[in-house]
DNA sequence: CGGCTCCTTGATCAAGGTCAAGACATGTGG
DNA sequence: CCACATGTCTTGACCTTGATCAAGGAGCCG
C-alpha cells in the first residue's frame, strides 16, 4: 500500500531495543524479530494504521514522534497519547484480536519497524517475560487512560490545559531554550485537552501574561513548571 | 483489618470460574487457587481496596456489583466501570505493581475471593494461556476507557446519559418489568456520567418526558433501548 | 505577489454548573 | 401511632464557562 524508503535496523544493536519489552527476548528471538521484520521512513501527515481496521503487526517507534488519536462524530481527532522512540503502537488490537480503536499519524518525521501480528502474538506465547511486559505496558496505559477519564470529567480548561503542557513537558523534554520538544498545532493542542482550539489559544494567552509559558510561534516556551504543575492539581 | 463472614466456594466448581481467565488455568494450578484463596461476603458500602494503597492482591467477583472509582480534587467521585460476577478487580495494580488507581466499592452485597497478589503472579508466569488472557483483558479495557475519553471529551450531556443508560442495559440487562436491573443513585448515575446530579435528573426527566425511560423512584425502566442508543451515537 | 494554512482576538450565546428550597421516602425513638 | 431527623430526589433561578461565529493578522511557499 505505501511505498515508504526503507531504512535498515539491525535489532541485535538497536540502542531502543534496550528501552523496551524486546530487551527480555532470547537471542534466537531477536534473530528472528530482526528477520522478520521491516523498517520505513514516516514523514509527517502519514497515517500509520487506521481506526477500525484490522491491525496486522505492531510498530516498534526507532524515532520521530506519532500522535494516536480517536475520531469523533464531526471529524473532530482526540488524541489519545503520542508515541515516540522505545514505544509500541498497534498491539492492543493485536494482542486483544478487535479492530484497531485509534488512528496513529507522524507529527515528526519517523522510523517505524513493522512486526508481524503473528510473530509477536508467538514471542508473548513463548516468552513469559515478555509478556509480562506486555501485560505491564498496557496496565500502565490503562492507569494513564483513567487518570485521563476522571480529568476530562471534572477539571476545567485551565486545569487541563496546564496538565497537557506538563504532560507535553514530561514526555518530549526542553530544549536549550526551555522549549518544548515538540511541534504541535494550536488545534492539536485542543484535540489533547479536548476543547476548541480558539479556547487553549485563549488559555495559552492568559499563561503567557502570567509568566509561567511564553509563546513564539508554535513553539512553547516553560518559564514556570512548578507553577504549571500546581494548577493542574498535580502534586 | 476486615471481619467478613467467611463464604466457602469450591474454584473446582465456581460457575464463575469459566468465565473468567482462571478457567485457563491447569487442575494443579486450580487447586492451589483453592487452597491459597479467600472468600469473604461483603456488604452494600464497604471498600474493598483504597485508591494510592499497594494492593496486596486480586479479587475474582462470585456474586454482587461493585463501582471502580476515582476520587476527585473535592472529593468528587467519577466512576471507572462496574464489575459484577466473572470479573476480575485489582488486577491491574498487582500486575504493574503500582498504587491502585481506584477505590473499589461494593453496590449490591458481595461475595470476593481474594487471590494474593504473589500467587496471581506466578500463575501468570507458569502459565503463558493465561496471561495472554489477562493482557486480552487489560486491553479490551483499554479500549473501553480510551472510547470513554472520546465521549467526554466530544459529547455533550444528552448523549452521554443517554450512553450510560445503553452501559447500563448491557451490563445489568433487564428484569421482568424492564427495568434495569442495578439500584444507583442519582448522584452515582452522575459520576459516571461525569457532570452534577441535578443535570443528570434534569436528563432522565427529558428522557421520561420523551417516553425513552420511565422512571419510578431510583428504578429506571427502558422504554425504547434503540432510541436511546441513537441519542448516544452508538450505531 | 497571491493563495495557502494557521493563529489570534472580539462578540455573542447556550449548555450546564451552582445555589437554594421544597418534596418525598424511610427509619428512629418516644 | 406520631414527630422528627436524615438522605435522596426534584425543580427553579441564576450565572459562569467555554463553544461558536466572524474577521483580521502572521507566516510560508510556489
Amino acid at each position: 500500500m505505501r511505498n515508504n524508503p526503507k531504512e535498515f535496523i539491525f535489532c541485535e544493536d538497536c540502542f531502543v531495543k534496550l528501552h523496551t519489552s524486546f530487551r527480555t527476548l532470547s537471542e534466537d528471538q531477536i534473530h528472528q524479530l530482526n528477520y522478520e521484520k521491516a523498517c520505513n521512513l514516516y514523514k509527517r501527515g502519514d497515517t500509520v494504521y487506521h481506526e477500525g481496521h484490522r491491525g496486522n503487526g505492531v510498530y516498534c517507534v526507532n524515532k520521530g514522534v506519532l500522535k494516536l488519536y480517536k475520531t469523533g462524530i464531526d471529524g473532530k481527532e482526540q488524541i489519545i497519547r503520542f508515541a515516540k522512540a522505545g514505544d509500541l503502537i498497534g498491539f492492543r488490537s493485536v494482542i486483544s484480536d478487535e479492530i484497531s480503536c485509534t488512528t496513529s499519524k507522524v507529527i515528526e518525521d519517523a522510523v517505524l519497524c513493522f512486526i508481524p501480528a503473528k510473530l509477536f502474538v508467538q514471542l508473548a506465547k513463548d516468552n513469559a517475560e515478555f509478556s509480562m511486559h506486555l501485560i505491564k505496558l498496557s496496565c500502565k496505559e490503562l492507569g494513564e487512560a483513567n487518570k485521563y477519564i476522571l480529568d476530562l470529567a471534572q477539571k476545567n480548561l485551565r486545569e487541563r490545559v496546564a496538565e497537557v503542557l506538563v504532560l507535553l513537558y514530561d514526555t518530549f523534554e526542553l530544549d536549550d531554550d526551555n522549549n518544548i520538544k515538540v511541534s504541535l498545532t494550536r488545534e492539536e493542542v485542543a484535540n489533547i485537552v479536548g476543547t476548541a482550539t480558539e479556547s487553549v489559544i485563549r488559555q495559552l494567552s492568559d499563561f503567557k501574561k502570567e509568566k509561567v509559558i511564553d509563546l513564539k510561534g508554535r513553539r512553547i516556551k516553560i518559564l514556570d513548571i512548578n507553577k504549571l504543575k500546581k494548577i493542574s492539581g498535580i502534586f
